[in-house]
DNA sequence: TCCATTACAGACTGATCGGTCTGTTATGAG
DNA sequence: CTCATAACAGACCGATCAGTCTGTAATGGA
């Protein structure tokens, strides 16, 4: 095994442990016994917990925007880019990519003034989900298959924060139920912004 | 200052403390610094770290609740009620009855398999939380202001993962727009529930 | 005022925390 | 095969963890 892929493997096992049990929830014991390493074996590779938590969120948050762009990917216009989105929350829920929710909600809500940098680096993720979502907005605009009276960062945050609150409410329940009804309801929502009839 | 008085400042001053840094990132040190009472003032009053987290918990979840209770207190109708309830989110985001945001997602974020009796509790109180709701929307059903092919499970649960998305966000960015948006957003679809033209 | 009760202080415990360091073993270039 | 390098094991560190216990001081009823 080499240093990058020891290193990649540590980071990898690492991702539910953080995403499920936050910053302080986890231990380095915890990760030893995640990864079969031993202190030095993982005190090599990363100077702190801090940072290994740090590339650990930067690995999950990677995994969704990889998730969600896969989803879009085979759709060609705008109207459909965004169905396929907000469609694909239902999988989300039953089959979530990244082990223990969305890292965004739960960092963001881990991270409360006791960790800035982490707390920096949900709100730069969540920047750029939402810039990815606005920039298919504006596309739609432009293509004329969006209504032009749409404001993309108004819409951006609205389907972004259904979605978390969606996901928080099925997780908490363990019933995809919560996240279906909002997928409904973001999809005859969004008919109200598309200019096709 | 008699025995039920200092248990109850130990909670209340708890709740911040615990609603802000999840179970795991508070110490009883911490909430012997907040408190200013020693360990025996505090193991006097509660057995474990953890029957004061619960306590504490219930009691976050009490002032969120009269915070609502109160906002529709003035309001008669059904329909008068949902819309203040929705408009008070604004107020929510800017003031926040619990420091720290909602108890209900904290707590369902932070205990992730690892706290299986707070998330039972989050569990309880989210559900509480919803058929609260779901009675208001019924009274509205029944009274005629609210459309009758509304669904009351359906509307409760939008109404409530919007606000916890949307509460996410804002706290995330600082930014309380995110939950206006989110505000105007639900009550232009409640519109359409609504029987009055 | 006296005394039983109890709220609380604070020293103490063993476990565990994040992190360091040295020794050992695996590795890969020559 | 040889040897320099570095990946890793695991003992070890001081700090801090949740929790216990004894001593003390405050309280409140008689």
């Amino acid at each position: 095994m080499s240093k990058k892929q020891t290193r990649q493997t540590i980071i990898e096992k690492s991702v539910p442990l953080f995403n499920q049990q936050g910053f302080s929830g986890v231990s380095m014991s915890d990760i030893m016994s995640e990864t079969g390493l031993q202190k030095g074996g993982i005190y090599n590779h990363f100077d702190s917990k801090e940072t290994l938590a740090l590339e650990a969120f930067d690995h999950a948050v990677n995994m969704a925007e990889h998730w969600f762009e896969d989803v879009v990917k085979g759709q060609h216009t705008a109207e459909a880019k965004l169905f396929a989105f907000i469609q694909s929350f239902r999988e989300y829920v039953r089959n979530p990519p990244v082990p223990g929710g969305c890292p965004l909600v739960n960092t963001a809500v881990d991270s409360d003034d006791q960790h800035p940098t982490l707390r920096e680096k949900a709100r730069q993720a969540m920047d750029r989900s939402r810039q990815w979502l606005i920039a298919i907005i504006r596309d739609g605009i432009e293509e004329g298959t969006i209504r032009s009276d749409t404001d993309p960062d108004v819409l951006a945050t609205l389907i972004t924060a259904s979605f978390e609150g969606a996901l928080v409410m099925s997780r908490l329940y363990d019933d995809p139920i919560h996240m279906d009804w909002m997928v409904d309801h973001l999809c005859k929502h969004l008919q109200t912004h598309f200019t096709t009839p």
